[in-house]
DNA sequence: GCTTTTGTTGGCTATTTTACCAAAATAAAC
DNA sequence: GTTTATTTTGGTAAAATAGCCAACAAAAGC
């Protein structure tokens, strides 16, 4: 693979690399819904609040959310809203794998 | 995070992990295109076969890609196309992002 | 049967990721 | 100015990931 493309994959994977994680899923599906806070994040996936913030730096540096600081609180929502579509996508793709692994139960 | 929705997150987690390589995004950019053998891509990408053969079953485990054995060869195909539509999306991402730098330092 | 081609698996090391705690930063409230 | 609330950063240990080599497996050809 020659530089120059390997240059674009990298980028691109550093979104999807964002992605891949459970609880910064959890986070891009609740900021689809509304912006949040931190503390508000943190609450609702129940881990430490230093463990959230750097989720949330991470979404941030991939691109996939942006941030509005309001006193002392910092507001975060979802910058790429088509990230939603992905779901969506990814949903039929389960849908179809757990429809083949039945298929291949009842022989 | 009740443990149902664990659950759910984890599993999608899991796809997009797959995705969160640079060469199985190349593998899968190439897949979308036309199925390949894994001698093809270990060339394509420039790296040892089994390491090849090991992002493949990765993306085979995410159900990502399917596999069809035909002699010696083993041809992998995309098995679900709309990861395609990710991309285009993710490009739009990308530019979006690129446009905001510019003009961040053109003030 | 033996060799060749094509892929996978196991072993190993280096790197990256994750999660927590403690400490520091920042803005508001008193 | 000192506390209070919110968020980030640094440190650290455990776990996961990536890449190569060597060894093994499976099908095809001689």
């Amino acid at each position: 693979m020659e530089n120059n493309l390997r240059h674009k994959y990298e980028y691109r994977a550093k979104v999807f690399k964002a992605m891949g994680h459970p609880t910064r899923l959890f986070i891009l599906d609740e900021l689809g819904k509304q912006e949040r806070c931190v503390y508000e994040l943190t609450e609702m996936v129940g881990a430490d609040v230093s463990t959230v913030s750097k989720h949330l730096s991470l979404l941030k540096e991939s691109g996939l959310v942006e941030y509005d600081k309001r006193g002392t609180q910092i507001f975060y929502s979802l910058a790429a809203p088509c990230v939603l579509n992905f779901f969506d996508c990814l949903e039929a793709l389960l849908h179809n794998q757990m429809h083949k692994q039945l298929a291949w139960m009842n022989g």
